[in-house]
DNA sequence: ACACTTATTTTTGTATACATTTTATAAAAA
DNA sequence: TTTTTATAAAATGTATACAAAAATAAGTGT
């Protein structure tokens, strides 16, 4: 991995981790100190984070994590529910016995005990982009990993407080099982619905902690 | 506007232009030579222009201008008729008088002749932001926005060989119509019709080419 | 005490110079 | 001739230094 990619995933992590404080402005100097390298790659790195939307402006000059909205959840995964079912449907011809069996193998990995937050969030996304990549739709596809990748902002505050993972390795599991009954317009339904559910609750849960902020 | 924002419109311009020939790789230096700055800026530039799809790698080191695919078109276009529909309904209760009628100016400063590829394309997507506008959904917005900038790519095509922005603005008064009758079932199927059949037009146009580059 | 200017400091943006990586070239071996 | 490998050339990535812009602080008048 060359270092600007590292530098960007270095600095999700330590937004993920709230190493960070959100609101506040980040100094390049800072930033070049703090990971040893000069600023042109760091402002490289922020460049990157702001165009994916994990850093966003601060005044006229300098940037900040930006603070969570429920409102931007619920539009990520209502765009998921709707985009992800269009890219299951494009895929369903294409799906066969051995993308099944390693999507499978993905799910069954997430059930390890010691995988960090960034970890399994990459992992449960694996396990739907190993199905999507069989529509061959590049564009649709590059566009839900783009969604995909802005709702792992949110991936700190979905860990814990609702316990969603367990149940969704469950309904993936149940996805599984209709895709090789070739039961698709049940897959797509049951897909709809395991976005849309995640998304309901990440957005209950996070209108609650906005209350408790004020 | 700072000089970021400007280079990379003239570097959008240009490739619109087709200055920049497709499939061969852009060197920093030729293009820090040819705009009179350093490289700096340039590989600013096409960092963002990279993001946005304008630019593709070519190799491991160098960018080029990718080649244009049917396919890429197809997917934009149904992507924007399902998310723009979605963003019209939550628009349609905010929608007034004043908002349709800045609309219609919009649309009625398309009729004018002496205007360049790129305005046209640019004024054409403001009559339709400002009526998502209302929506107030910026996250879903933001995303329309996206796939609107990336549909730009193919607007080269898009004029001259087939007539389409004629029927577009009438299909957009027709809009305006609906909107102030408050039929926005009605509204929201137009719209759909009108993105999809300016897609299909668009995709059947380059098929043609794409067989004839062969 | 408050609004408004002006000066100072800080921060970002850009140029130049150097280091590293990649690509192209040419020589050697199969 | 083709493939491989070594070498040279060119391109990108990064650091440092400087210029422009923005934020902050200090001063001025009301």
């Amino acid at each position: 991995m060359n270092s600007h990619a590292a530098l960007v995933e270095q600095l999700k992590g330590d937004i993920l981790a709230g190493t960070l404080e959100r609101g506040v402005p980040l100094r390049q100097q800072e930033l070049s100190e703090r990971y040893q390298v000069s600023r042109i790659p760091v402002r490289d790195a922020i460049a990157t984070l702001r165009n994916q939307g994990w850093l966003v402006a601060h005044g006229k000059a300098g940037v900040m994590v930006p603070t969570l909205h429920w409102q931007e959840a619920e539009d990520l995964y209502q765009m998921r529910a709707l985009l992800e079912c269009r890219l299951l449907e494009h895929a369903l011809g294409h799906i066969n016995y051995e993308i099944i069996g390693r999507a499978r193998d993905i799910n069954a990995s997430l059930y390890s005990p010691s995988l960090t937050l960034l970890e399994r969030g990459r992992l449960n996304w694996e396990v739907h982009a190993s199905l999507y990549r069989a529509a061959q739709r590049p564009t649709l596809f590059n566009t839900v990993a783009t969604l995909n990748e802005q709702v792992r902002r949110y991936m700190g505050f979905q860990y814990g407080p609702l316990d969603y993972l367990d149940t969704s390795q469950q309904e993936h599991e149940q996805l599984f099982d209709l895709l090789e009954r070739k039961e698709w317009s049940q897959a797509v339904t049951l897909l709809q619905r395991h976005i849309e559910v995640a998304g309901v609750q990440l957005v209950e849960y996070l209108k609650t902690t906005e209350e408790l902020r004020k």
